[in-house]
DNA sequence: CGGATTTGACCAGCGC
DNA sequence: GCGCTGGTCAAATCCG
C-alpha cells in the first residue's frame, strides 16, 4: 500500500480539473501522466459533487464527494486532496479517517492499474478530499483557482442559501429544544408539588386505612384474584393505602403467601410496562432461595428497622429472600438471540415456559467463576421481535464499562425492592413511589405489578411513541423514548433507571426528624428509623433532579427525540461507577441446598 | 481438546 | 398426595 497526500488541482474556466501528482505519489499512483483531466461536476445544492477524469490511461474513472463546511467563496479557492491507495480491490468504500469532508470511491480499479508496477498488483484508491476555501500552510500542494467568477458566484450564492436554511433550522431546534426543557421543568415541579399533596393526604389516612386493612382479607383475596387472572394492575394505577394493606397483609396472613405462579413476571404481553413487585411471601424456609446476593449492611439494617419498627424477626427472613430474589427485566426488541449486555455468560437451560411458545434460555455469569448473577432471555409470545431479558443477582467481580449500566440497574432494583419488601408501609411505599414519582418518565412503558413471585422491575425499551408528545397531565411526566432510541441506547436506559433506583433506595432510608422534616444531612445515612412518605418523596424528589446522572441521561433522552432520535449520546462516562456494585458490601450466599442432584 | 451448548432428568414450591 | 411449573444440574454433544 502506498500512500500519497496533498495533490493539487487546478482548473480552467469551464470547471475543469487539473491534477497535479505530487512526486511522493508518483511512485504509487497508476497514472505515467503529469497531468490528469479531472471534471468537477456539482449536484445537490452544490453540497455534492463528482470529480470525473478521462484520460488515455484511465478511460473514465469518477470520484464522488461532498462538498461541506464550506467557507464563502473567494477568488483564490484552494482545493487540498488528500489520497490514499491501498490494496483492496473489493472494498470500494473508502475511508476518510482523518475527516469526514469528503469521501470517494474507486469503481474499477483497473483503469488505475494501467501502470502500477509488477508489486502492486492491486490498489485502492482513498480519497481525502480536503476541499478548502482559505490559504493554508501546509505541507499540501495549493494551487490557485480559476473558475469563472460567475458560476462561483452562483455556487456561493447557493451554499450562502444552504447555510441560512440550516441555520435557520438550528435556531428553531434550539427553541424547541428550550421549551421542552421548560415544559419539562414546569412539569416536573408541578408533580412534585401533587405528589407531596398526595402523600400529605395519605399520612393523615394513613391510621384509618390500617384499622380497615386489618380486617380487610377479603381485599387481599381479592387483589390475588386479579393477579392469578392474570390482570396486572399497576401499582401506580393503585390506591397507594391499598398497596400498603395488600402488602402488610400478605406478611401476616400465612395463607396469603402462596408464592403466585402468574407467568408475567417476566413481561407477559401487552405488560409493557414497569413492574415493582413488593410481594414478601417467600417462604421463609430458604428452600430454593440460597442464591443471588445479600447486601449485609441492608441486611443489618433491614432487620433493625423489622425488630425494632413493627415486624418480628421471622419476617426479616422472608424480605430477605425476596431481596435475593429481586429481577430486573428488559424488554427489547432485537433480531439477535440474546441482548448485548456486556458481560459473559453461558447457558446452563432452556425450558419451555407456559404460554409462551418461545423457549426460556437460561444463562449465568461467567465473567468471574462463583459469580452468582443470571439471567433468562425469553422472546415475548405475542410479539417474537420483543426479547425479553430478565437479570438476578449482582456480579461479585469488576465489570466492563459495557455491563456497569445493566449490573448497577439490576443492583440498584435490588435495593428499591428491599425497600419495599420492608414490612413497613412506607417501605411499601416508597416502590410504590417508584412508578409513581420517581419514574415519572416512564409510565407509559412502566407499571407495577403485585403478581410477581420475586420483586421484579420491567424496563420496557419497545415503545416507540411520538417523540414530541409530551403529557397534558399535571401530574405525570413521561418522557416517550424513540424506538430506534430506546434500541441503540440500551446501555443508557438501565443507568437512568438504575440510577433513580438507586436514589430511591437511599432516600427510602432516610432518617426523620421527629417533625417528620428530612434532614438532608441524612440523605443516605442509616436506616434505623423508617421515613415518613411526604418527606420520602421530597427527598427521592429532590435526590433524582439533582441528580447529575440522571439529568445527564435526561438530556440525552430528550437530545434524541428531539433530534429525531437519530442516536443519543450514550455516555458510557457518565455510569456511575460508585453505583452499589462491588461495593464490598455484598456477600454470596451459595448453599446449594436445593440442587444436589441425587 | 477445552469450552460452550443441548437436553433430559431432577427437585422444590404451589395449587387443587 | 398428586400434578404442574419453574429452575437447575450434568452428561452428552457440538464447535472452534
Amino acid at each position: 500500500m502506498a500512500r500519497g497526500s496533498g495533490l493539487s488541482m487546478d482548473s480552467d474556466p469551464a470547471g475543469t480539473f487539473f491534477l497535479h501528482k505530487p512526486p511522493t505519489v508518483l511512485n504509487s499512483f497508476p497514472s505515467e501522466e503529469d497531468n490528469t483531466k479531472w471534471t468537477l461536476s456539482p449536484n445537490n445544492n452544490n453540497m455534492e459533487a463528482s470529480l470525473r477524469t478521462s484520460s488515455p490511461t484511465h478511460n473514465t474513472t469518477t470520484i464522488p464527494f461532498q462538498l461541506s463546511n464550506l467557507a464563502p467563496p473567494s477568488n483564490n479557492m484552494i482545493i487540498t486532496t488528500e489520497m490514499d491507495f491501498f490494496s483492496d480491490k473489493n472494498n470500494n468504500n473508502n475511508n476518510n479517517n482523518n475527516n469526514n469532508v469528503a469521501s470517494s470511491s474507486v469503481p474499477d480499479n483497473d483503469h488505475i492499474h494501467d501502470h502500477a508496477t509488477p508489486t502492486m498488483l492491486e490498489f485502492k484508491l482513498n480519497t481525502g478530499l480536503n476541499l478548502l476555501t482559505a490559504n493554508t500552510s501546509s505541507d499540501q500542494s495549493l494551487v490557485e483557482d480559476e473558475i469563472s467568477p460567475n458560476s462561483e458566484d452562483k455556487r456561493s450564492e447557493n451554499e450562502k442559501t444552504v447555510l441560512e436554511a440550516e441555520l435557520e433550522e438550528m435556531m428553531v431546534e434550539n427553541k424547541r429544544l428550550k421549551e421542552t426543557f421548560d415544559e419539562i421543568n414546569t412539569k416536573y415541579k408541578a408533580l412534585q408539588m401533587h405528589v407531596v399533596s398526595l402523600m400529605q393526604d395519605h399520612k393523615r389516612e394513613d391510621g384509618e386505612e390500617r384499622e380497615v386493612f386489618d380486617g380487610k382479607v377479603e381485599e387481599n383475596k381479592k387483589r390475588k384474584q386479579i393477579e392469578t387472572n392474570g390482570v396486572l394492575v399497576p401499582r401506580q394505577f393503585m390506591d397507594l393505602g391499598l398497596a400498603t394493606n395488600i402488602s402488610e397483609t400478605m406478611i401476616g396472613d400465612p395463607s396469603s403467601s402462596s408464592r403466585g405462579r402468574s407467568q408475567d413476571r417476566s413481561g407477559s404481553p401487552g405488560n409493557n410496562n414497569l413492574e415493582v413487585g413488593t410481594s414478601k411471601n417467600v417462604n421463609g424456609n430458604g428452600s430454593g432461595s440460597d442464591e443471588g446476593l445479600v447486601f449485609d449492611q441492608e441486611k443489618k439494617d433491614f432487620g433493625n428497622v423489622s425488630r425494632g419498627i413493627e415486624s418480628p424477626p421471622k419476617n426479616v427472613d422472608q424480605a430477605e429472600a425476596t431481596m435475593r430474589k429481586a429481577r430486573v427485566s428488559v424488554r427489547a426488541r432485537s433480531e439477535a438471540s440474546m441482548m448485548t449486555d456486556g458481560c459473559q455468560w453461558r447457558k446452563y437451560g432452556q425450558k419451555m415456559a407456559k404460554g409462551n411458545p418461545c423457549p426460556r434460555a437460561y444463562y449465568r455469569c461467567t465473567m468471574a467463576s462463583g459469580c452468582p448473577v443470571r439471567k433468562q432471555v425469553q422472546r415475548c409470545a405475542e410479539d417474537r421481535a420483543v426479547l425479553i431479558t430478565t437479570y438476578e443477582g449482582n456480579h461479585n467481580h469488576p465489570l466492563p464499562p459495557a455491563a456497569m449500566a445493566m449490573a448497577q440497574t439490576t443492583s440498584s432494583a435490588a435495593k428499591v425492592l428491599l425497600s419495599g419488601s420492608m414490612s413497613s408501609a412506607d417501605s411499601i411505599m416508597n416502590a410504590n413511589f417508584f412508578s409513581r414519582a420517581l419514574l415519572p418518565c416512564s409510565s407509559s412503558m412502566a407499571s407495577i405489578s403485585a403478581s410477581a413471585p420475586f420483586p421484579t422491575v420491567t424496563l420496557d425499551l419497545t415503545q416507540s411513541p411520538n417523540p414530541l408528545q409530551f403529557p397534558r397531565s399535571p401530574i405525570q411526566l413521561q418522557i416517550p423514548f424513540p424506538q430506534n432510541f430506546a434500541n441503540s441506547s440500551a446501555s443508557l436506559m438501565p443507568q437512568m433507571f438504575g440510577q433513580a433506583l438507586y436514589n430511591q433506595s437511599k432516600f427510602s432510608g432516610l432518617q426523620m426528624s421527629q417533625n417528620g422534616v428530612v434532614d438532608p444531612s441524612q440523605l443516605g445515612g442509616n436506616q434505623a428509623n423508617p421515613p415518613h412518605l411526604a418527606d420520602t418523596v421530597s427527598a427521592a424528589t429532590a435526590a433524582i433532579a439533582t441528580d447529575p446522572n440522571f439529568a445527564a441521561a435526561l438530556a440525552a433522552a430528550i437530545t434524541s427525540i428531539i433530534g429525531g432520535g437519530g442516536g443519543a449520546q450514550a455516555n458510557n462516562n457518565s455510569t456511575n461507577n460508585n453505583g452499589s456494585n462491588n461495593n464490598g458490601n455484598i456477600t454470596t450466599s451459595n448453599n446449594n441446598s436445593n440442587n444436589g442432584k441425587q
